[in-house]
DNA sequence: AGATAATATCTTCCGAGTCAGATATATTCC
DNA sequence: GGAATATATCTGACTCGGAAGATATTATCT
């Protein structure tokens, strides 16, 4: 028969199910699975750059999201929740978060008085700089073992299935 | 010049930092932004199986665990929380709801006085592999946009980076 | 203009996880 | 064998986000 494989962590899962379900196929778990973990791994990495400069992931992300919409770095909170794909309440609480760290205010909308205008502040643009040069400098090294090839073979599979999902 | 390319979300990310900070290399977003949101947007696809069942996604993972484990679904809370990525004290919630529904039972293992041995009731068998053929019917799903080639292709590159990363 | 519906944000309550430390039992080392 | 250390699980305080509903404002329709 075949050579000993080394298994990854899914690969020995996958290999559970079939002694004990064999009538599923579980070949989905070889994507799925493996993104599932990958995506928790990723956590982890990232989230100590984050943590140096004080900040959750998701602060974080609201003020990536106020910074690359490009000056005035001004955006309403409904565009932050979209953007960072959390509900309203959630993004309510990162405000009052930031805001009392002093890194971004929020005034009433001068078009629409239900909306809210959320802003960087100059501390607040200073931090994401830095902080996001660093994160980006996190990325490429997790990224270190993958071929030019192989990087854009997954961007694009991956930029495919988040379509085929219906982003 | 090219042509108008329709960018996914994160393309249009990506292409907001191009202009706001042409001085960082942004491409790791291209796949560490696309399998974040991915996760997320799997995530919400899966979890409707689980709750139809009145199981958190986190539930169904240990109750899977056990039942992939082989008879007699028999697994220690460290090897639950090793499996499952998540730290002892999830652990122990989850078997306190789980042992609650009646779906896991508890007893001090006879070898390390310790030690626990969770396993899994009849009633918790039943309901896991019937869950577990509805959710791997819904990866299939969530797969179908792919042909076999890219199946293969996606498996590899993640099992690699999965690697990679120290599993 | 007034009534009704829609929208944007915030509030409240709750579920689920992490972290640090507590507890109980095992192991190691003299 | 006893002290010190290591290990397995649990506990309690805390954080973060989701869900549903409250509030305020705007849009629509007659």
């Amino acid at each position: 028969m075949s050579g000993q494989q080394e298994l990854d962590h899914v690969g020995r899962i996958m290999a559970q199910w079939a002694v004990e379900r064999p009538d599923v196929d579980v070949s989905p778990q070889g994507i799925i699975g493996r993104l599932h973990r990958l995506a928790i791994q990723l956590d982890e990495e990232l989230r100590p750059v984050f943590a140096a400069a004080g900040l959750s992931d998701g602060d974080f992300d609201v003020l990536a999201a106020l910074r690359r919409s490009g000056a005035p770095y001004e955006l309403s909170p409904g565009q932050i929740a979209e953007t960072t794909m959390v509900t309203s309440g959630a993004v309510t609480k990162r405000l009052d978060r930031l805001e009392g760290a002093g890194l971004v205010s929020r005034r009433t909308s001068a078009a629409d008085g239900r909306g809210r205008r959320v802003r960087l502040t100059e501390r607040g643009r200073t931090l994401v700089d830095d902080v996001f040069e660093k994160h980006m400098a996190n990325e490429h090294l997790l990224l270190a073992s993958f071929s030019d090839l192989e990087r854009s073979r997954l961007a694009h599979l991956l930029e495919a299935w988040g379509r085929a999902l219906g982003a």
